[in-house]
DNA sequence: TGACAAAGATTACACGTGTAAATAGAATGT
DNA sequence: ACATTCTATTTACACGTGTAATCTTTGTCA
């Protein structure tokens, strides 16, 4: 898992699209984000491209169109981006931010429950 | 708690020396960032500028220089931006947020029981 | 009261981003 | 083979941001 390149929030949303079906089409991602948001089909080429340019997407040629995958997890990406937020706003650690979400009632005891059992079979298994 | 100016990155770093401390003059807020960043001093009074322009610090007059106070609070600066987080990378809630965080072992067990004892407390005063 | 120093205000500039039009390249039907 | 029509590439532009120098105002000390 290398470096991830600098991915923006319009950007992002395409790469939810490319993630969440892959390979796809220009047309195909333009289709689906023309439903979601009012961008118009060139601005979704602008960013299709400025994912190639970063090294985000890749694509295979299939006739006079591409058929465009992610070259970035979105496991990673997540990962990333959880980090910076604690990092940004909670100073890294994961504690006061909970605590926080606690305070906001955010956070609910059976959300906690289900918590503890994720943990226990995740001990479980490994 | 009326709509929050957006803030950048440098922005906030400046806003969390002033929540920190304040009223709190320029050199002061100067003083502290040129430790922790390697701002100059003018670029951090750049910042400063806008963030009164946006509304989120004022200032009192002393002598030459200004005294600044924050005008928003960084609980509500917070929660904003945890929302902000969640909606961009999780979809909005809380949860699958939570279990990303224990598939990546970033939160333990004994998190969860502190934070169990966090909502039983907060339960029985409310 | 006038010069100096220090603080604040204004201006500058490149780069990323959101937004999209214009242009170029290629497959296809006639 | 050529025009048509998609698709992809290039170009455009304003605005926010990081980065800072320069200009202006204003207390202060001699």
């Amino acid at each position: 898992m290398d470096k991830l390149p600098e991915i923006s929030e319009a950007e992002h949303q395409v790469m939810k699209v490319i993630w969440s079906d892959n390979p796809i089409t220009a047309m195909e991602i333009i289709g689906n984000l023309t439903r979601t948001t009012d961008w118009k089909p060139n601005t979704i080429k602008t960013f299709i491209n400025r994912l190639l340019r970063k090294g985000a997407v890749g694509y295979e040629k299939s006739g006079k169109e591409y058929n465009y995958y992610p070259l970035i997890e979105e496991a990673d990406f997540v990962k990333s981006e959880s980090r910076l937020f604690l990092k940004r706003i909670f100073g890294g650690s994961l504690r006061p931010m909970l605590v926080t979400m606690v305070e906001n009632e955010d956070l609910t005891l059976e959300d906690i429950e289900v918590l503890k059992g994720r943990i226990l079979e995740k001990k479980q298994e490994g």
